[in-house]
DNA sequence: ATATTATTTAACAAAATTGTTAACACAAAG
DNA sequence: CTTTGTGTTAACAATTTTGTTAAATAATAT
């Protein structure tokens, strides 16, 4: 029976039933033991593996964060392309990344934002991802609008428009699903209209002020 | 001695106390001792007025609506205005009014929409304020459409651009701090920045794009 | 085979947390 | 003055929750 001995059964089983468990309740609203019973595995185990839950926690911390920027890297890192081109494609990834990962905000608004000392420790990380996306998509930003192609914008601003349009939908659709009318219900399609919509309102952001 | 029977001394510092520790902590995290620490009573006051935890959060979490609500109304409500004024009015009110209760996102997304149960109560109070609000809007955008004055847009569509606009900021601010450059600790300047470019990102949205 | 190390279990313990209760204080009403 | 109702306190109780530990079992190495 070969299995490589960093694929423990139960400590994979743990960390599994941990992330849903986090994820949904939260750090206070989780329990250790409903972390067990849904592991299949006793509460000591836990102990065992991870000494404490604060430990369990940042480790899917830790995942869930990473996972976080990545999306923003990847959906924005293409290159090669025209940059509105490369805005629309990012915008959509973007926004896909987060569709597939639809608990994600909550988690981290919940989880980070609230508790300086855990975003303390992130500080840094988030610089470092962050900073050279901006510096790169700046320069861009100032090509196309000294060429008169783009109105002029900053980066970091252009970037919080579109997080925020992508993000707050997932945040709020329980409190927008009332509202959807003959969409209610069907959140596939919601979300294709509100993609484009993202998409559009970006692109009319960037679009040069008509003279007259 | 006279002083009015509801405004009972204890039952008003428990409330207050009650908001903070809710508001910061979420229903999971708060204490009832801390609750009661901080109003300066013993911790049976509590059960004598509310009898449980839940009941307290429930006035808390009831109230917190309602303003969310009313921000809402307010900053959208106000009549008699050429349609882009009346939107750029709403904008800007209703972004102080997040700016000045700036841990109220956070809190409805904590315990609003991560709790089933909590939101289903709310679905028709909700739809009896943001119907009739949407409806209104509706109709003046479709008239300022058909007159050939602004791009065409779904209603609830631009409520939700300008709402998420509106909100994200404050529930990512921890975020964005170390990331904001030579304005960084410097929140005010931040938010007017912020706020100056969501009424502009608005209105190039329902500018006509130029015929050519 | 034996020794050593890793994993697992069940029982226990300590602390925290919400909620209850009986007694007490005190003012107002009769 | 006595009664009645409200507010208040301290002590207690029940439960939950995290964490520990000693003993049992399985795996691995010598």
């Amino acid at each position: 029976m070969f299995m490589p001995e960093h694929a423990h059964n139960k400590e994979h089983a743990i960390l599994d039933a941990a992330e849903h468990e986090f994820l949904t309740k939260g750090f206070d609203g989780a329990r250790t033991t409903s972390i067990a019973r849904a592991a299949g595995v006793t509460h000591a185990m836990l102990h065992y593996y991870f000494r404490t839950k604060e430990k369990i926690f940042e480790r899917i911390l830790d995942e869930k964060m990473r996972l976080m920027g990545e999306s923003v890297l990847t959906a924005f890192g293409t290159p090669g392309l025209p940059l509105s081109e490369r805005l629309r494609q990012g915008i959509e990834n973007h926004f896909d990344l987060i569709a597939a990962n639809a608990d994600l905000p909550r988690f981290v608004v919940n989880e980070v934002f609230s508790r300086p000392e855990r975003y303390e420790a992130m500080r840094q990380r988030i610089r470092r991802i962050m900073e050279p996306l901006l510096a790169g998509l700046q320069h861009d930003l100032d090509e196309a609008a000294a060429r008169g192609e783009m109105d002029s914008v900053d980066a970091l601003m252009l970037l919080l428009d579109i997080i925020s349009l992508n993000v707050f939908p997932f945040l709020a659709y329980p409190v927008l699903e009332p509202l959807l009318g003959d969409l209610a219900g069907d959140k596939a399609r919601f979300l294709a209209l509100r993609r484009a919509e993202n998409v559009e309102i970006i692109r009319k952001r960037l679009q040069k002020t008509p003279q007259r």
